[in-house]
DNA sequence: AATCTAATTCGATAATTGTCGAATTAGATA
DNA sequence: TATCTAATTCGACAATTATCGAATTAGATT
């Protein structure tokens, strides 16, 4: 998943190992070969072989005294090309929490009681404090502003600013002037 | 050149950048929001966001008090479009001396006087050492046998195994049989 | 002008990782 | 079977880098 794609940059994020990968694209060559061509000790460039077959990126196969590594092209090709679609990168941060942005903020804004210290001023702030307001309401149902200002009521003493922001930014709607309010559904 | 490519992986080879990118993908986020997301603090976040933006993935735009990043896609789709070709990656190996190998195994097999200790037994090692013995000969001149053995006399005094194994290799050739050798022009 | 906020920079630290040498393994040659 | 060679593995060390906290900067709001 997406470990997987962040070993394959991982594999590719490293000058020698992006120098093998660049000889073996021409023809295959041996560990030995390799280490000549590189400066580095066959050690060090059995490690590096090895992180490049863990992707898939080289496959080796043993020809009489020589383990000889060639490059998978294929896998070069496919695994390239799924990075183009973008899907891949959006499925990375599919593990991301996308509402830990407004919980951080709300639990700096609220009391244990659940009455808020402030209407927060910044427009961000103020954006992720009424999407949890507006969590007050049920869905679909009707509200009187009576209603409406005793359940603001429980969040701030200033229900008209609260109303108005609501309002403002989407989350609740009224009918015509004077109207029953209601949730916007999301 | 080959700089550019090695840093653009490496923007790449890390989970939270990837993470960052996937998430910038779907819209633009600020460094305060990318931080409550990604449970980093800003400072770090910052850090990741200046490495994306040194290989052109992302860029900025102030908006309020914010700094708004938002994803370079035609940056992303170009550079990893041209991994595609493998030109990339051949030209990254383009400073890599390619004739390093030949130079470690003559200098292990050749004495001060420019003499071989021995006559290497394996292919690779033989091979290596005959490119170096066949520059002894001039290109198009044509050489008898016994001038022939007179210069493989300087490598090693069987001669004949270095007369047999430079024609089997294919680096001189002889007209006939028992005519004039020479030198074939790789 | 004064104040506030988000962002950046800097220094320090912890974690990761590239490199090497020594020891071991796998496989072919004699 | 015994020996030889290339490759791999392992432990240690050095270099890189991700992360954080503190201090500073850049901009906007009052």
């Amino acid at each position: 998943m997406s470990e997987e794609l962040v070993d394959f940059y991982k594999a590719l994020a490293d000058s020698n190992r992006l120098k093998i990968v660049g000889l073996l694209a021409n023809r295959a060559y041996s560990v030995e070969e390799l280490a000549a061509l590189l400066e580095l000790k066959p050690s060090t460039v059995s490690h590096h072989l090895a992180k490049l077959a863990q992707v898939g990126l080289v496959s080796a196969k043993t020809e009489s005294y020589y383990n000889v590594y060639r490059l998978e092209e294929k896998a070069l090709e496919e695994k390239t090309r799924r990075l183009l679609s973008r899907e891949d990168f959006q499925s990375v941060a599919a593990g991301v929490d996308v509402d830990a942005y407004d919980r951080k903020v709300v639990a700096d804004y609220r009391r244990r009681d659940g009455s808020l210290k402030t209407i927060p001023a910044q427009r961000k702030k103020l954006e992720a404090v009424l999407r949890h307001v507006v969590e007050a309401f049920e869905p679909g149902k009707r509200y009187s502003e009576k209603q409406v200002n005793k359940i603001l009521s429980g969040f701030h003493e200033d229900t008209a600013s609260l109303r108005r922001e609501l309002v403002g930014y989407g989350l609740m709607k009224r009918e015509g002037g004077g109207g029953d309010y209601w949730r916007v559904e999301s």
